[in-house]
RNA sequence: GCUGAUGUAGCUCAGCAGGUAGAGCACUUCCUUGGUAAGGAAGAGGUCACGGGUUCAAGUCCCGUCAUCAGCUCCA
């Protein structure tokens, strides 16, 4: 039969030969490090037979499906370990992840896991790795299947079962441990040969709190030791990078339980570089033909009775606050309050787009496990804005809308995924007919085509009063954020009863754009600050250059520069203390502060300075006007250094 | 909210067989005026998260609360 690979070459081969030995046709290093194979783009056992001609594919571990591979079969390494260890443990599900593995393991009664018990799941681990067990793959019955794991006393593997009546049972087997899985599974535990167990937390089982609670452990695992180090040197680089960190030691937010959990102050230099990101959409809002308006904190609890908000969300808000027989509500929301200025009075077709923009700060009652630094809070400011638009005019809105969140993330070189959020199912879930969620779901396709944006679909992403476009970043610790959104809103003009008045003297309903570039300040911030990683770029930086004269002869020069350079509209810091020159330099590096000029005795006399860029170093003496002009540049958002 | 862990000086952390706290950095004062990542000395600084309990005695043991961290659930 006949093998085509990948580079489009083909080969003839005995049928019923497998990916193994078609590895070790072609190389012995491919057949030690082959991992799986897929073929005709489906996945296989490298000891499956292949018995017809085909397409394939060896994957290794520096191919995405090799390390999942290698990660689901690490999964089921650890499982046998703990088994091994806690006779009785009882199995949910173990599957890859992006970086790694988990297993849910429900524990005999009477044991718990700490992180203290994790070095000696690894050793086990380590221990059965080295016995070179073979996955083997095993076709099975249903019925049998039930039968094996009722018997095993495995409910949760039941359960699985339950819901795979009409499918192909399979289950592996490696060592004492069988599992029931869909594979595929590496040839042999041997090539494990570096594991790291990193954390231990709970996990509901199939993901639902009022099911019973697994103890889920996370890890990962290598063909190489060198890699692991490399993995847990790179984890300890973004761990530096983590905004809860460098916000402390930067001094640019604090969070306080005498204030509040989930409450963010901004201390000055935080403070300072929100400013300039709101000052930054400000301008491009001005530009786009957006108004600013101001509304209040609180509002009526019958407007949010009215849009909704209050009813779906009720437990993930502020209870209601009670003045003179009514109730008012801290707004988690500021649509409401848009709505009622559009409402203000008759609209004419000719006023469309109306945009209404604020930075309006909102409260929601998120739960305490949730919050996590500047990512999660429960008082945060967006950056919102709500467009009133006739039909005819909502794709271009939409395009303008993504295009504004785009050029966001480009000043800032984030790097971001684009999903399209829509409904699922559940019908209860949603607000207004299918037919206008299906409208705005094309409408919203449509523009992403048109945009060519590169995207994914979000089933049960979507609002409960629309479908939209999110824009999700990673943090420095790998986790998803959405962070930009554009949402399409045939619901809330419905009920709010908006209305513009046509060409025809006719009565009609505009559509609502949400839309926040940014999404949350805070959060946008909170993942600004780990992208920098703290070294803000000069025109973003709170201080952006320290003036270090190096002895106090040169005092009067520094200070005079220093007052130079504010009037000329930058933000300097002096350094006067009698200190040495290396340690002002240590401790300017520290606060990544972007320009350091030293004054000695020679620039003095010269009428000169010396320049150090941060993360850059000495770049020795330049003239003051070279170094205005400098400056000036790196003042510009798009300066690249 | 749930599971688990953690909470000691402004910061980072040590102390734990229960016998009323310690380091480095930061801070204050003094000395030093030094050319590209931390000069020296002295001093000051703590209701050991909070509230109960056990004990002759609690930072240390037990219970509760709050907060933080990891994950789950949720996220307009």
């Amino acid at each position: 039969m006949k093998i085509t690979f990948p580079d489009g070459l083909q080969k003839e081969y005995p049928i019923g030969i497998t990916g193994q030995q078609i590895a070790e046709s072609i190389s012995h290093k491919l057949a030690k490090d082959a991992l799986g194979i897929f073929v005709n783009d489906v996945k296989y056992d490298l000891s499956t037979p292949i018995d017809e001609d085909a397409t394939v594919r060896i994957v290794t571990f520096n191919d995405e499906e090799g390390k999942e591979i290698f990660w689901h079969s690490s999964a089921h390494l650890m499982a046998e370990a703990i088994e091994n260890l806690y006779p009785g443990t009882k199995f949910g599900v173990g599957p890859a992840i992006e970086q790694g593995f988990y297993y849910d393991v429900d524990l005999p009664e009477g044991i718990k896991l700490s992180n203290e018990d994790l070095p000696k799941i690894e050793a086990k681990m380590f221990e059965l790795a080295q016995h070179n067990s073979n996955f083997e793959r095993v076709d099975i019955r249903w019925e049998d299947a039930i039968d094996y794991f009722k018997k095993d006393g495995d409910p949760y593997k039941v359960e699985l079962l339950e819901g795979l009546k009409d499918e192909k049972i399979t289950l592996y087997k490696q060592g004492n441990f069988t599992d029931l899985c869909r594979g595929t599974h590496i040839p042999n535990t041997s090539v494990i040969k570096a594991i790291k167990l990193l954390n231990i937390a709970g996990a509901y089982w199939r993901g639902d709190a009022n099911n019973k609670m697994l103890t889920r452990i996370y890890g990962i695992t290598f063909p190489k030791k060198q890699l692991l180090d490399e993995f847990l040197t790179l984890k300890e680089e973004a761990e530096k990078r983590d905004h809860r960190k460098l916000g402390k030691e930067l001094e640019l937010f604090m969070i306080t339980p005498a204030i509040g959990a989930g409450l963010p102050v901004w201390l000055p230099k935080g403070a300072f570089i929100r400013r300039k990101l709101e000052n930054f959409i400000k301008e491009e809002l001005l530009r786009r033909g957006y108004v600013e308006v101001i509304t209040p904190h609180i509002g009526n609890l019958n407007l949010y009775k009215t849009s909704g908000h209050y009813p779906y969300y009720s437990d993930s808000q502020f209870a209601p606050i009670k003045v003179e027989e009514e109730e008012y509500l801290l707004k988690p929301m500021n649509c409401p309050h848009h709505h009622q200025i559009y409402a203000l009075k008759p609209r004419s077709y000719k006023d469309l787009p109306v945009r209404l923009a604020e930075f309006g700060t909102v409260y929601r009652y998120e739960q305490s496990g949730e919050l996590t630094g500047l990512t999660r809070v429960r008082g945060f400011t967006q950056d919102d804005a709500h467009i009133y638009c006739m039909h005819s005019q909502l794709k271009d809105e939409i395009r303008n809308a993504v295009e504004l969140t785009q050029l966001v993330f480009k000043t800032f070189g984030m790097e971001v995924t684009t999903r399209l959020s829509f409904r699922d199912d559940n019908s209860e879930k949603y607000a207004g007919s299918l037919e206008m969620w299906e409208q705005a779901e094309r409408e919203l396709t449509e523009v992403a085509n048109e945009m060519n944006l590169e995207y994914f679909i979000g089933k049960g992403e979507a609002s409960f009063y629309g479908p939209k476009i999110d824009f999700i970043v990673k943090d420095a610790l790998g986790r998803k954020w959405q962070l930009g959104t554009v949402q399409v809103d045939y619901v809330m003009p419905e009920r709010f009863g908006l209305e513009y008045i046509g060409s025809d003297n006719q009565k009609h309903r505009p559509v609502i754009i949400h839309r926040a570039p940014f999404g949350s300040m805070e959060r946008f911030m909170s993942i600004l600050i780990e992208h920098y990683a703290g070294n803000f770029p000069f025109w973003l930086a709170p201080v952006q250059i320290k003036v270090l004269p190096i002895s106090d002869k040169q005092l009067d020069f520094a200070i005079a520069l220093e007052s130079k350079l504010k009037e000329l509209g930058f933000r300097p810091e002096i350094d006067a203390r009698s200190e040495k020159i290396n340690r002002k330099i240590a401790e300017a590096e520290q606060m990544k502060i972007p320009v350091s000029v030293i004054i000695g005795q020679k620039e003095v006399d010269t009428n000169t300075v010396s320049l150090r860029i941060h993360g850059k170093g000495d770049l020795g003496a330049k003239s003051l006007n070279d170094v205005l002009e400098l400056f000036k540049n790196m003042n510009e958002p798009d300066y690249k250094i």
